[in-house]
DNA sequence: GCTCCTTAGTTGCATATGCAACTATTTAAT
DNA sequence: ATTAAATAGTTGCATATGCAACTAAGGAGC
């Protein structure tokens, strides 16, 4: 007797679920940057973050810390600078190295961000008890670690 | 007192979380693909699989149920059209709309896919219970709640 | 039947991203 | 010291994406 299921269950997985549910999380973030005129992308904000708590890293370690090609940071960071958000800076120790610095504009853009990040957080995080969000937070964890062990042995 | 928390809670709230994962998600779905010598993305994947379950969908159709902007796709399927997965056909009730249909090398290519989602969850549901994956799917369902019910009323 | 509004899809412009090839610099090896 | 290998960053090429302006076609109102 032939099932109907002909396909995998996709679907019904986690993959899908969290997908989309990103996909909103990010329009919504940039929503609310356009609303309030703030001319940046989530990609920036979360540099700016960085470089708020450790000011001067290099582009590599900004690269390591954002999940990010390092090409990818190149020409984030170069958008960055056109907009005076941030500036580089050749190390003297190491010539190859730039370090990355944030420009008092870039401080306070990112400040102009926190309570938008703030309400993002609140939206996102109704009707959600501190149970589940542990909960949540570590099967994330576990997801993480399943690919980091699987993707090592390649 | 001054505390030392001068930023606020972000890194511990849901999204960077989420955003970490689902990169992740997408890298090992990528090296997954590219390991097998499947000239496709993820994206192109899911239109795949949108029409493998519904062949003949609009583009209007096909925008909404990936989640993607219209334009977005436009250009989506002129890639797919290119590499002969996929081909338009304008409708002869309204001359506006073009129904989008798989082609055999398509389905080919969508069967192909098959092991590789199955490794893709097996992979990321490693050590995940039953009960913690109904969890975090309703707790998914929740966020997205939200930020629906959010947006709509802006 | 003509005008106006709406709808489906496309295109220009801007952003972000990964891979691979490249440059410049540093370090290791002989 | 000179050569070879490794490292930091940039750039070409390809993908995906949203917004806004546009074209073509359908539908409503008169």
């Amino acid at each position: 007797m032939k099932t109907k299921k002909i396909d995998i269950d996709f679907e019904n997985s986690i993959g899908p679920w969290l997908g989309r549910t990103g996909k909103m999380v990010d329009y919504f973030f940039q929503e609310s940057f356009n609303a309030i005129g703030l001319d940046l992308t989530k990609e920036q904000m979360i540099v700016l973050k960085k470089l708020t708590f450790q000011d001067g890293l290099n582009q590599n370690e900004l690269a390591f810390l954002t999940l990010r090609n390092k090409s990818s940071l190149t020409r984030l960071l170069t958008k960055m600078e056109k907009k005076n958000y941030i500036f580089r800076k050749q190390s003297k120790e190491d010539k190859r190295i730039k370090n990355v610095y944030l420009t008092k504009y870039g401080k306070d853009i990112y400040n102009k961000t926190k309570p938008v990040i703030q309400n993002l957080i609140t939206t996102m995080e109704q009707n959600i008890s501190k149970e589940e969000k542990q909960q949540i937070i570590k099967i994330f964890k576990k997801i993480q670690t399943n690919f980091s062990s699987s993707i090592e042995h390649i």
